[in-house]
RNA sequence: GGGAGCGUGGUGAAGCCUGGAGUUCACGCCGGCCUGUCAAGCCGGAGGUCGCGGGUUCAAAUCCCGUCGUUCCCGCCA
């Protein structure tokens, strides 16, 4: 005889075209209606729930079911009787009748309920993941997931990307973030590091003719944690030779269509908008503008060039600017209005002023009196006001402005959750990022390709880098750019980023002497995966988009990671706990 | 490194501000009844060191200090 099926069918494909048909089912109890007479379960699989009806009389063991027993049923699908039918469920117009009950596994009572009717701490839920994933948000989080990483690859593929993996354990590069480090068992004393991406790796992959290279890139920085940012996290990566910024864009912009696509079911209208980071910078106060809104930075310094207010007249002398929004009809109160004030200051403005226009055309405002008519007149016209509108300015250097601005346009203006997709890209990165005390830093990898050397040496801080960044909803999605393919432009880049002809060859001398082989130009890009799929999906953290994500404390509550290693793994590894560490964890109770 | 919120039977919430008996609600769990429910219903029951430690007080879930955990934010994330 031959064996059976351990299932025929999905409980949550069931249909009216099915009636009459007799079935095996397997999945879980995800509720049991008990009516002594008869016993209703909803029995739930990958695919959905459907009900079956037991017959306790038949089948005793129909009251020994309990929430979340994985079963087995075989019955036959029939119509439901006559006003039993539940339009709510999409099996809701059939039943199994049930002739056979196998519990394959009984369930322990559960730490929490699998409907998603009650919002369980996440650390509970982190702690009983594989529980977790039964729920329907976090089911549609995997599904999506996988559907979307799916439209990546055949998107990248049939573009004739070519799927390469790179090592994770590589050599320790210390700057950008903190390495994860590997401790080296054959070579006592030396540590491995985690990539924080692979971009030498795809960059020598260009050297080596591979033309077009694509990777779902697991990338580890060790920095604290964000609500979207984990020790590790998955990026698409992409490099690619003989092409431009704009080709590399292009491609990354059919892959992100391809996944919007395939998690939301819409057309993503591409290419995408452009922003200048020096744009953004000036019209929303950042380099990751959300364009779900307008409420844009208007420059209304040309208004009060000249003008009696000290307040901005000081300002504008000393080479700032006069910058503002319209916040729209707030309708806040004095402590409203003074709230903005404080929450400006602590972003680092001296002051903010506010001006409410009034019915009758007139701003009510403490600095209103200071401001002559056409100065007043210039608000209206500038900032397009109607009654009701809140102006807040900010008279101060134009990176001040921006940056007490920005915030607070997103504090009045940011939408909740992720309805709407507005996606831009920012280009014309600066190389260098100007600190407050007017020293630099590299903005990006010391890879990325200058729009003109002689500017970066000559002129470092307005310097224009050949970098792009991918915004969504205000949050960075990637960053990418042209890279370095001359080893001479590269060592010139390394020498003005401050880092000496030593110190890069003990680096990344083996990846500049690659450069010396016939380079190609070549360009790329990485998407964050997690980022992505968070706000596709709505979702406020990308721990709701990771199956098995980390705490802010970097611990993984079901696995108990990271853990405490005997003796004897760190002496093969020829390590030692500092005394000060040793002590800590002898204070606490061992495997604790 | 800094700021803020949260921590109450297995789960979710209320109680805390304004101290007075572990009090309440929903779900779950256990037992009983029940043949058409679909958040089934009805009856009964079990289950908590109010995160932990210290302080104030006649009295602390409640006020104060510390600490741990967790979340959000600043720093950090080339």
């Amino acid at each position: 005889m031959a064996k059976e099926p351990l299932r025929t069918d999905y409980a949550g494909e069931l249909s009216a075209a099915r009636i009459g048909d007799t079935v095996r089912l397997a999945g879980w109890v995800a509720k049991r209606r008990d009516h002594g007479g008869v016993v209703f379960v909803d029995l739930r699989d990958v695919k959905g729930i459907v009900q079956v009806v037991i017959d306790p009389d038949a089948i005793p063991a129909a009251h020994e079911l309990r929430m979340e027993y994985c079963i087995s049923v075989v019955g036959e699908v029939r119509a439901r009787m006559d006003g039993t039918e539940n339009p709510d469920m999409p099996t809701g117009a059939v039943e199994v009748g049930v002739a056979e009950v196998t519990i394959l596994s009984a369930s322990d009572p559960l730490p929490f309920m699998i409907d998603d009717r009650a919002d369980t701490e996440e650390l509970i839920r982190l702690e009983y993941r594989y529980l977790d994933f039964r729920r329907p948000p976090m089911a549609a989080a995997l599904r999506a997931r996988g559907a979307a990483v799916h439209a990546m690859r055949t998107t990248m593929a049939e573009a004739g990307f070519l799927e390469v993996e790179t090592p994770t354990l590589i050599a320790s590069t210390p700057e950008g973030a903190r390495d994860m480090l590997v401790p080296s068992r054959l070579r006592q004393g030396d540590f491995y590091a985690l990539p924080q991406s692979p971009q030498l790796f795809k960059q020598l992959l260009m050297v080596g003719g591979v033309d077009r290279y694509y990777q779902i890139a697991r990338c580890y920085r060790d920095e604290d944690f964000r609500s979207d940012r984990q020790l590790e996290f998955t990026q698409l990566d992409i490099e690619g030779s003989f092409w431009t910024a704009a080709d590399v864009q292009a491609m990354i912009e059919k892959a992100v269509a391809a996944s919007v696509k395939a998690v939301r079911g819409v057309e993503l209208p591409i290419p995408l908008p452009k922003l200048t980071y020096a744009e953004a910078m000036d019209r929303f106060g950042s380099d990751k503008p959300d364009l779900r809104f307008g409420m844009e930075i208007v420059d209304v310094s040309s208004v009060f060039a000249g003008t009696e207010f000290k307040g901005f007249g000081g300002a504008l002398e000393s080479g700032g600017v006069v910058r503002g929004i319209n916040a729209g009809a707030l309708g806040f109160s004095r402590s409203g209005l003074d709230g903005l004030v404080s929450d400006a200051q602590a972003l680092g403005a001296k002051g903010l002023a506010w001006l409410v226009l009034e019915e009758d055309g007139t701003w009510r405002s403490p600095i209103a009196k200071f401001l002559s008519e056409a100065e007043l007149a210039g608000l209206v016209e500038r900032f397009d006001a109607r009654p009701g509108d809140t102006v807040l300015l900010v008279a101060d250097m134009a990176k001040v402005a921006g940056a007490v601005l920005g915030p607070i346009r997103l504090q009045l203006g940011k939408p909740e959750g992720h309805e709407h997709l507005a996606f831009t890209w920012v280009t014309d990165f600066p190389v260098f990022d100007v600190h407050d005390d007017g020293s630099l830093a590299p903005a990006h990898h010391p890879f990325t390709q200058p729009v003109s050397l002689d500017d970066m040496v000559e002129r470092p801080e307005t310097a224009i880098a050949q970098a792009y960044d991918l915004v969504l909803n205000g949050s960075e999605l990637g960053s990418g750019s042209v890279r370095i393919h001359d080893p001479e432009v590269q060592a010139k880049v390394f020498e003005v980023l401050g880092i000496s002809h030593e110190e890069a060859q003990s680096r990344f001398g083996w990846f500049i002497k690659a450069l010396r082989y016939g380079t190609p130009p070549h360009a790329g890009f990485a998407v964050g995966v997690d980022r992505l799929l968070a706000i596709l999906l709505e979702r406020d953290s990308i721990r709701d988009v990771i199956p098995f994500p980390k705490t802010q404390r970097g611990i993984d509550p079901l696995t108990a990671s990271p853990t405490r290693v005997t003796d004897l793994q760190l002496r093969e590894l020829g390590i030692d706990l500092r005394p000060e560490v040793k002590a800590r964890l002898t204070e606490q109770a061992p495997g604790d």
